[in-house]
Formats: C-alpha cells, structure tokens, sequence
DNA sequence: TGGGCGATTGACAGCGCTTTCATTTGCTCC
DNA sequence: GGAGCAAATGAAAGCGCTGTCAATCGCCCA
C-alpha cells in the first residue's frame, strides 16, 4: 500500500493546470487565453466562451507569481503593523483591505510586534514580494529601515503618527498634542493631582507621556508620584495594578489619563474593587475609543483618534499613485487630529444630575 | 520642472538590483550567486564574501516571486479567518506565525469576515499565490470552497470545529458539546432559569446554541423566552441589550450562558447598570477566556479553548508534511477539548465567603 | 607522472505568464 | 476589384531566478 502524499509537494502526481493547458484544451495559443482573462474585450465572443468553458472544466487558477514576474505589477501592497492583539489595527487594517481589495490587490499583512528587529526584518521581506506600495504604522523606524524603504522605489505611507521628516508619505496625529490636551480637558473640569498610567513604551504611547509632562508643567502641577510606568505590553489588568501604585503614593488622586483604553478600563475595575467612584472620586480618561469604552459602567472618557480616515486615506492615495503610474498626489502629509470624548467617566455636573433623577 | 515619480512604477529610472547585476559586479555567473544566497556552504569563502559584498553594495533583495517560480516552492501558507477584531484570532494567528515565521515561511493572512462568498473568494486569489499549505478556521466551507481546497493538492488544516468529514486534516474542538457542557455547570451550581444569548450566528456560534438547547433538553428544562439572538456581529455592548430582551420575558432568569465573552461582558455591565449583583443575583459565563475574564469584576467564568495549541499544531504538522516532502502525518485529526473556568461571575459559596470576610 | 576523484563553478533550459510586434482575416471604399 | 484598414490571433522574447548537468581545477595515490 502507498501512503498518501500531496501532489504540490510530490512532483510526479499530477500537477495544477496553467495556461498552456487551457489554451490547448480550448484549441488556441495560450495569448489567447491570457487576454481572455485580462482584457475580455479583445476576444471574441466565441473564443471567449471556448475558453472559460476549459478553465472551468480544468480548475485552472492563474499562477499569480508568474503574472507578477512577467507583468511587473504584483498587486500586492505590504502592510506593516506593531500589533494585531490591540483593537485600534483592527479597524485599521480593514479599512486598508476594505480600499485595496475591490481594486484587485492584495494586502500581504506583517506583525511586527513593537520591535524594530522584526520591522527591519519584515521590510526586507516584504520587499521581496516587489510590492507596489508599503504602509507602515509609525514613524519612529530605525536608519536602517528608513533606507532599505526609500531605496525601495515604491511609495511609503507612514500612519498613526506625524513627523517633519516622513521617509515619503504620512498621515496620522500629533501624540504629545494629544497627550497635553487630555491633561488639560481634566485640568478645567477642576482636577488637579492628575495621574498617568503608561505600559509598553512605543514611541507613540512616549510622546502622550511626554506631553501629559509638558501640560503638568505648563500648568504649574506637579507629576511626582503621579506617574506609573510599565515596560510590558499593556492589558486591562494592568491598568489596575498600575493605578494601585499611584494611589499608594498618592491617595487623593483626583484624575487618571492612561496611554491607552486598556488601561483605563483596567483602573475602572480597580476602582469598583475598592468601592472608589467614578468619576465622584476619580476621574478616569483613557485613549483610542475603542468599542468597550460607550458599554462600560460608568462610559469611559477617551482621545479619539481617526484610525480608520488613516487607513483608508493610505490605501486610496496608493491607488492614486499606482493608478496615475507614479504621479505624486498633491497632499502628501495629513494630520488628522484628535478629540476629546467625554463621557461617563470623567462627567462633573452631568453624573450629579444624572444621580439626582435616579433618587428622585 | 519634472514632477517627482516612484521608479517602482515608472520604468524609465533607475530599477531595483537583480541577481545578475550582483553577479557581473562580483565577477562571477548569477548561478553562483544564487548558490552563496540559498547554499553557503557549496561556495568558496573568497567567492562568498565578494558576493555579499556586492550584494551589501547594491542592495539587493532577492525577488522571492522569481525565485518561487523557478524552484516551485512558494514558502507561502494561507491563513483564513473570520475576523480579526475578535481576540480569538490574534492568539491564535500569533501562534502560526511563531512556528512559520522561523522556518522561513511566510503567513498570507486573509480575513473573511464570516463570509461564505468571500471566503471562496480569498482561497481562489490565495490559491494564485500557489501556497505550500492552507489553514483555515471553521469546518462549513461551502461545497465550491471545498472543491478548490481539494483539487489543490496541497494540504489543508481546518481548525477551531471538529467534523467527520474533513476537507484533510483538522484540529478544534465539539462546540455543541462545549455548549451544553456549560448549560450543565450552571445547573451543578444550582440554576434552572439558564438563559442563552448569541450574536452572529457563525457555525460554531450555532453549534454552542444547539448544545445549550441538547442540555437543557436532556436536563427537563424549558428554554422559553430565555434564549436571545442577534444576527449582527456581536460587541460587548449588545451583551447588555440582549441581556434585557431576556430579563423583560423572564425577570427570574437565573444564570446566563454567552456565546462568548465580549457577550458575557456586556452581561456584567448591564447588571452593574441595573444593580444585579452578580453572581449573586444572576450567574455569568462567557465563552473563549479572553484576556478580560480575569480582569473584571468580578472575574468572568468562561469556557476556555486551546487556540493557541490549534495554531500551534497546524503550523507544525504543515511543516512535518512540507519537510518530509508530502508524508501525510501520523495523526490527522485531534480534538482539544475545552474546560470550564469557574470564576467570580459564577461563584456560589465563594463569594458569599468573600464578603464576610471583608464586612467582618 | 598520469588517471581519477572531489570540490567549485558555469551553461543552459525553463518555471508560467505577459508584452510587443507580426500575421491573418474580413471588410469598406472608391 | 484591389488598396487600405481595423479587428482578432499568434509567435517570440523575456521577467528573475533555480535545477540539472557539464566543465574545470587542483590534488592524491599508484
């Protein structure tokens, strides 16, 4: 008895049908069969027909690397994201593919999980599939990076973050803004011991802290004590152990702005373990809006950021691109903003109103 | 003025280095090159360190297209999933890329979104791609799926369900079983009110859904009016919402079982929302263990799966099978069961102990 | 000192497709 | 009725790389 092997790996099983085998079986030169598939208007009817009949009956599938090889359009866009675990590339990512896959291209998707190694390692990768664009999250690439993606020839989005010296094209948000911002909105609603909870620090999640630092000062507030910070990728837990260490230096910590929604949900359950209010005692902020934050108990105040505009803005202007053969668009930097959502968790008059109703 | 333009697109400017061009700057025949790059060892070290050196100098970066056209290995494998948005996925496509990564294989994720159509769609363009293996989750691929997955003749993992009939190899669970082993904790614990809520009715969703309705069947307990279904995607919010339908038809309801835990948690919010004391009140378990379950409050129970260990085989086995030049593995078929986590939101003496404690 | 062997290197063909240019066919028009 | 033209099809070349086999170069031993 032979023992079952496949036949992609096994050579001398039968192999998969290409497109000398269609175009014999429908009796004309494989160009033939080619522009039937590619540009259906320059066969004629009865050719064509002939044709998808033997593609049918062959289940042939077009060998997309020798199209690419010959053509020299791959179609394919490398994507590059530091994280899939954090619900913000999501959104993202399906707003590229949303874009990118109606168009006939096809994203090729690479993790590189906050490490400059293994984004330097992923590019070269990538590179290798000749892909027509790449759209990387963040602009904090090391040199190393920044070269092999401008001697790259194709066009490079950076998101997520905003810089003086993009490597080509960029659209994202100013973090330290952002991060000031959010100390400030807790500033007027009257906090003023206002604490910041960071994990992981990627660039991105520094330059909140950095300017949650700058609005202390600005301010005239002192931070000492204020800060937790946390080298380990965040989680929800680790927003409560985080908060259980400012509150021991500091216990009449008024407000909380965390580097991300995580966090904040996380000091909101440490709050109900400690029978501590929100927002009465404590006001918590946290950063991104993802979809927890209008569900929690009380709502979670948050910075919102337009990560899918981000997305879908990178795909569409490589489309541009790629469809005006090399052009560069007229915009190549966009700063999408951010806003503050306020909600449950940091409500001052609102929640006390809200409480009166209930007892009335 | 010339506009600026990206020589990957325009022709014209100066194209990316190629094997020959290493080769002719080095002084020696592209074959050898090839053989420096894949095989070290069958070059000399003089000709090794001119190549990498003229490769360092130029920048090349292998066109891996080319390479997989002439050498028949793609060292490509096709992922399909259902989503990314759910944590699920990011573990367990996390695991994959673990085992793949290293090996020099590259992941070609495609997500389907819970599409039968594009699901069909993606394994026709991934089949393009010529892939070495595919993975994908769910064991309802629709007939035509199938048809192409088998006459592709690579191998094939079906992962996260268990089927009879597998397309080839499979690893997941029984979700009916996994479904009506909950209803039947519950039960243990005391509850006869147990209510089901499910969004999306995906297969495995609908699976779990049968499961419950077996188990209280087989308990001599009527489901009336406490099962709620949705068929959007579920959020945690609508955790909440579906939570009400069933409260407003049965306010006794007891216990509830969630087709997941983004459910589950909605649950717990709701009832915080309501003042439901939990589990006191009303019992909880969700489904999946997310990272979340152990950080509410209280901790939710949950019905764990091994996701990690399903991406985990699939991506070895490939590589056993892809190795050992087509060998069909031993084992082709494995169930990893799942186990009840009996946690806070489930809790019967547990609790009741708890807080004596901290009112004592 | 010459045959033979292993270790290196190169020539050639071809992976499956597309691009370019040539050829064929069927008409129209004066 | 033949020049002229558009539409449809095909032939040849080549995208960048690797597998196969042939050629070359020492170097060893009889």
């Amino acid at each position: 008895m032979k023992e079952p092997r496949y036949s992609g790996v096994n050579l001398n099983s039968k192999r998969r049908a290409t497109l000398s085998d269609v175009a014999r079986r429908a009796g004309v030169s494989p160009v033939t069969v080619s522009r039937a598939l590619r540009h259906p208007e320059m066969v004629s009817e009865d050719l064509r027909q002939r044709i998808d009949a033997a593609v049918r009956l062959l289940n042939y599938i077009p060998n997309h690397l020798a199209s690419a090889l010959a053509s020299t359009r791959t179609q394919i866009v490398g994507v590059i994201v530091p994280s899939l675990t954090n619900g913000v590339f999501d959104d993202y990512l399906g707003a590229i593919q949303d874009v990118l896959n109606p168009a006939g291209f096809q994203v090729l998707v690479s993790n590189v999980r906050y490490s400059d190694q293994l984004e330097e390692k992923a590019i070269q990768t990538l590179l290798g599939y000749h892909p027509e664009a790449i759209i990387i999250a963040g602009v904090d690439q090391t040199e190393r990076s920044r070269d092999l993606l401008r001697h790259s020839g194709v066009p490079v989005v950076q998101t997520m973050d905003i810089t003086d010296d993009p490597i080509d094209l960029n659209i994202g948000l100013d973090h330290t803004a952002a991060g000031a911002a959010a100390v400030r909105y807790l500033y007027e609603q009257g906090h003023r011991k206002i604490a910041h909870l960071t994990a992981r620090a990627d660039p991105r999640a520094r330059r909140r802290h950095a300017g949650y630092q700058r609005a202390m000062d600005e301010l005239g507030l002192s931070s000492e004590g204020l800060v937790a910070l946390q080298p380990r990728p965040s989680d929800i837990e680790m927003g409560g152990t985080l908060f259980a260490e400012v509150l021991a230096r500091v216990p009449d910590v008024s407000a909380v702005f965390t580097c991300n929604d995580d966090l904040a949900l996380g000091v909101l359950f440490e709050c109900q373990r400690r029978g501590i209010r929100v927002p009465d005692d404590v006001a918590v902020i946290g950063f991104n809006d993802l979809d927890f934050c209008v569900a929690s108990v009380p709502t979670l105040s948050t910075v919102s950021t337009e990560r899918l505009k981000m997305g879908t803005w990178a795909a569409e202007t490589i489309l541009e691109i790629v469809r005006g053969s090399g052009k560069r668009p007229a915009k190549t930097q966009i700063d999408v903003g951010f806003s503050i959502l306020s909600r449950g968790s940091t409500a001052v008059a609102a929640t006390k109103a809200e409480k009166r109703a209930r007892t009335a």
